[in-house]
DNA sequence: GTGATGACGTAGG
DNA sequence: ACCTACGCCATCA
């Protein structure tokens, strides 16, 4: 898979970002398979970058974890705005992950 | 053209 | 839990 134009690909990304459901989260690498494209986890974290308007706070990575570094402004940012929709975060690393991981509809 | 670099993931030690 | 090695792919020096 993973076929198509680059932009066909940010499109179909951007269709799986603006899915996740508030209060959840999803990994990088889920957004990718989502997206038809599974191994381009890296894909996605640059389209996130790119693109504004996208819910990119409820995207973690694989277990969890929070991407940014805990001393960078967007680190902080991110906890906040997930702490507003209820997700709870401890030492960089979003709490009730089971519960809160988002795998499509 | 080549190598390094990312908002990453998985496998193995 | 920690670390290394690869795989992935667009971008940039």
């Amino acid at each position: 898979m993973a076929s198509g134009s680059e932009d066909e690909r940010r499109q179909a990304i951007f269709a799986t970002v603006m899915a996740i459901p508030p209060g959840r989260v999803c990994s990088y690498g889920e957004v990718a398979r989502l997206s038809q494209q599974p191994g381009l986890a890296r894909f996605v974290g640059r389209i996130l970058g790119e693109v504004d308007g996208l819910p990119w706070f409820r995207v973690v990575r694989a277990g969890g974890q929070i991407a940014f570094a805990q001393e960078t402004q967007k680190y902080h940012e991110q906890v906040s705005r997930l702490v507003a929709e209820g997700v709870e975060i401890k030492n960089g690393r979003v709490q009730d992950w089971k519960q809160r991981y988002w795998q499509g509809y």
